[in-house]
DNA sequence: GCCAACGTTGGC
DNA sequence: GCCAACGTTGGC
């Protein structure tokens, strides 16, 4: 099983809106190392850190699991996946504590001008942040 | 809202 | 294939 970490803002979509609906299909994504991650990575099962970009503060706002593997938008060349709602964490680990957490040191998020909206993580790295998250 | 960092586009 | 110009991302 892969680990992810896949970035939205919550003014366009947030684990709250997750929670509401469930599931949902990730489209939008207009970067094709993004795009590669999601076509050739991704399978059913995997689990998502979810992460609220432009957020006060940012940072992973809880889990998701991927429910359909990569299929097409409508605008080729670009694919979507579909996600599951699986918890939302009591409050956001920020951005800052992941920069200062050990373990996470390596994580593409917190690197400095990272932009990539769809990040791999390691199994360590996942567990780190859960454990953060449910404090 | 600013703006640095980054990715993409397109002229050459 | 280079690279300047442009558009976007995302922390602050």
């Amino acid at each position: 099983m892969k680990y992810w970490l896949m970035k939205s803002e919550p003014s366009a979509y947030s684990i709250d809106d997750l929670k509401r609906d469930k599931k949902t299909s990730w489209n939008g994504v207009r970067n094709y190392q993004a795009r590669n991650y999601m076509r050739d990575e991704m399978r059913v099962g995997d689990k998502v850190l979810f992460y609220a970009s432009n957020a006060d503060p940012a940072g992973v706002s809880g889990i998701a699991e991927i429910v359909r593997e990569a299929h097409p938008e409508k605008e080729e060349p670009w694919v979507m996946v579909d996600l599951a709602f699986v918890e939302k964490f009591p409050a956001v680990v920020p951005l800052d504590t992941l920069k200062t957490t050990r373990g996470l040191e390596n994580m593409v998020v917190t690197r400095k001008g990272s932009r990539l909206s769809v990040q791999p993580v390691t199994k360590p790295e996942f567990d780190i942040v859960t454990k953060l998250g449910r404090k």
